[in-house]
DNA sequence: CTAACAGCAACC
DNA sequence: GTTGCTGTTAGG
């Protein structure tokens, strides 16, 4: 075992490929599988960052091969099942190994120097007790307490001591000494016992024959995911190392956890996500692979914590938009951690979801999850589709129908509160002038400005586009007949005020989710004392509505069915039926639509109808899970080289037989200097498109495109 | 004749 | 990505 197989962490799709290097004599049963090392690389050996993926006898190189020239971690930082999950990440997604690499090892860091990269690892400084003897001064005194009690990181140190001289003079008068927290650990191991937890969702889980495959749970957020979590806690701390990951949508929810569990639990259990600082990361990172913390309740990125003895994953609401990833490597939670418990059978994966959801259907028909019987059914609210079409007819231009508005003034009566989705931002969506027809639009992107009446400006949706409003139209320069057309939420706002002059009516859209400061503001606002509540989507990131909300009403059910995205009906079937769960109180949910035969319209009232359908359709189309979705994105800087460089790629798929489309649309990139355009790829089996991209890579004279290309593979969200 | 430079292939 | 080799060309 003298040769070790290595990958560079480099970003060139050209050497997206091992490389084998000699292990010299003093390095021998030292360099381990998913170490980094330090390697020559290239005609000028220059040193090179590169991680062992694997150790073997001889290299089909014979004495080409350079020797490895030191190592940079004690420890492997990649376990075995990591390499596997990251080669098969760079093969699923089509990205570079090294960008699946930095998936798992962003924590840990390396330090370049001007001769390369100098072999490093990062570590944390703790301090411990040496002599127990009394101190005068009473910042010195209190760190004495706290030592005695136990050992403490640097970091918690200086924050309590609220000086560093201090710490140094104790540390001078040798009472108490520093160490590194890699090489020796203290903490407080010891577990707790409880008087389990009820859940009948955990006994559900016992009593099923638990197969080699993800458990399927169909559930409603709340108490019962609540208790659930809890026990599967508690039955973890039970066992002697093993570990839980429980991932949640977003950062939101980890607070939430927060609160709930902490004083439960105290520091068995961790909370990461990608917030945190390098140095917590890293922090949490070491006390994971340490084995000291069990218990880690974290976003996406959470997935790639080195556990040691990962015995559950559990993955809440497992068809929330945010486990799919809107940057390259464009992974997904679902797809990883399924084949995570392939490679890993010790491993228990659970996915919950409130609203089943068509991959679910899919996977369950064919026995790659099993389910498990929930015992909860989902809510009971009444659901009423409104033909806005008729109510037109009638002679109802307003756009509330006559019902949702008496059900309204009905709850404003009896002091109930009353929510309205409208996914439109803004005051209007265009601006357009009557007379001569003439549609504000933005230059770059080909869609129409929206309107926002507050800054008297024009704004493109996608990039940052914006125009100042006159009030007179650039075409026919006529006052008369041009403004905004359409219904915002800073419209509607405008409008209920003034209808109901003496209710409190709130907004709640991106902008209230945007940083956590925004969000903490948004949690108060939804606490407050108000009768209408006008949202967004972002309704739905919220979980602390107050009592007695009474009716929700889509305003224009047509904005999320026609989105143009193979998904949109299945994300609007959930989000309409997530609306009726908004809280246990929600009597009744109002759908106004302008095409109530919309099979998922009818299938809020008839779910099994609505499967059906959308099945067929995503069978007859040959769309996933039915079939694989390509996305790709081309980047650059000049709209003209985009559109050649998108012309040739679309050609060359062509030529390897692939059935491909391409957009004729460019678009500006929002914040940047940049333009985009899409190919989409549609085929059975996923490897002849990745065939078909090794011999674009390998074959075709690749060096005029200088276009960058993101792919997305099988995309669940747009 | 040289210097400058793009185009290209290999990197273990 | 980085390096160095190759062929081409402008300038003297």
């Amino acid at each position: 075992m003298r040769i070790a197989e290595v990958y560079l962490r480099q970003k060139s799709k050209k050497i997206d490929r091992p490389f084998d290097y000699r292990i010299p004599d003093r390095l021998v049963g030292q360099v381990k599988k998913g170490m980094r090392v330090v390697v020559p690389f290239g005609k000028g050996n220059k040193r090179h960052e590169a991680f062992v993926l694997a150790l073997k006898g001889d290299s089909d190189f014979g004495e080409s091969v350079k020797e490895i020239l030191e190592i940079i971690d004690l420890q492997p930082v990649l376990s075995e099942a990591q390499i596997k999950l990251c080669q098969f990440i760079q093969r699923y997604y089509g990205c570079l190994f090294y960008e699946a690499l930095v998936l798992f090892t962003a924590p840990v860091k390396s330090i370049v120097t001007a001769e390369g990269i100098k072999a490093y690892q990062e570590s944390i400084r703790y301090y411990r007790l040496l002599k127990d003897e009394a101190v005068r001064g009473s910042v010195q005194k209190r760190i004495m307490a706290l030592l005695r009690e136990s050992d403490i990181s640097r970091e918690a140190l200086v924050a309590a001591a609220g000086n560093t001289a201090s710490i140094r003079n104790l540390e001078k008068k040798r009472l108490i000494e520093s160490y590194d927290e890699a090489l020796a650990l203290s903490r407080n191991m010891s577990v707790p016992t409880w008087e389990p937890t009820e859940s009948d969702l955990y006994d559900c889980l016992l009593a099923t024959n638990k197969g080699k495959v993800p458990l399927y749970i169909r559930c409603p957020k709340g108490e019962t995911r609540h208790a659930f979590y809890r026990r599967m806690i508690e039955e973890t701390l039970q066992t002697k190392e093993g570990q839980l990951l429980l991932i949640v949508a977003e950062n939101n929810y980890i607070t939430y956890y927060r609160k709930a569990f902490t004083d439960l639990f105290g520091t068995l259990v961790s909370f990461y996500h990608g917030g945190l600082s390098q140095k917590e990361r890293y922090r949490n990172y070491q006390e994971i692979a340490q084995g000291h913390v069990r218990v880690v309740i974290g976003t996406r990125s959470a997935f790639f914590l080195p556990f040691r003895h990962l015995d559950h994953i559990l993955l809440d609401e497992a068809n929330d938009p945010s486990y799919a990833v809107p940057h390259m490597p464009k992974y997904d939670i679902v797809t990883l951690a399924s084949r995570w418990q392939e490679d890993n059978p010790h491993t228990n994966v659970v996915l919950l979801e409130e609203v089943q959801g068509i991959r679910s259907v899919k996977n369950i028909e064919e026995k790659r999850w099993q389910e498990i019987p929930s015992p909860e059914n989902l809510s009971q609210s009444k659901i009423h589709v409104v033909d806005m079409m008729q109510e037109m007819r009638r002679g109802n231009l307003d756009f509330m129908s006559k019902a949702l508005r008496k059900k309204l003034e009905k709850n404003l009566e009896t002091g109930q509160r009353t929510v309205f989705l409208l996914n439109a931002t803004g005051y209007a969506n265009y601006v357009f002038c009557k007379e001569c027809g003439y549609v504000e639009k933005c230059p770059d992107c080909e869609v129409s400005f929206k309107y926002d009446k507050a800054n008297a400006l024009m704004y493109c949706g996608y990039c940052d586009q914006t125009k100042e409003f006159t009030g007179t139209c650039p075409n026919c320069h006529q006052r008369k007949g041009y403004g905004p057309i359409g219904l915002g939420i800073d419209r509607l706002m405008e409008i209920l005020k003034k209808r109901y002059p003496e209710h409190e009516v709130l907004t709640l859209d991106a902008r209230d989710t945007q940083n956590s400061k925004a969000y903490r503001l948004a949690m108060e606002k939804i606490q407050s004392d108000w009768q209408i509540l006008i949202g967004s989507s972002t309704l739905l990131r919220f979980f602390n509505y107050p009592d007695h909300i009474a009716t929700v009403g889509v305003l224009l059910a047509d904005i999320e069915l026609n989105r143009g995205h193979y998904t949109a009906s299945e994300q609007a079937y959930r989000f309409f039926n997530l609306l009726r769960t908004l809280t246990p109180d929600v009597e009744d949910v109002w759908v106004q639509t302008h095409q109530p035969e919309h099979y998922v319209l009818k299938g809020l009232e008839k779910p099994q109808s609505y499967y059906q359908e959308e099945i067929a359709f995503r069978k007859l189309l040959r769309y996933p899970p039915y079939g694989n979705l390509i996305q790709m994105m081309i980047f650059g800087k000049q709209p003209k080289v985009l559109l050649k460089d998108a012309g040739k790629l679309y050609e060359w798929l062509k030529e390897e037989g692939l059935e491909c489309y391409r957009s004729p649309n460019v678009m500006r990139i929002r914040g940047r200097d940049q333009f985009k355009t899409t190919l989409m790829v549609k085929t059975e089996k996923l490897e002849n498109f990745h065939k078909a991209m090794k011999t674009i890579v390998d074959k075709r004279e690749t060096y005029g495109f200088t276009s960058k290309v993101s792919i997305d593979v099988n995309p669940l969200y747009g």
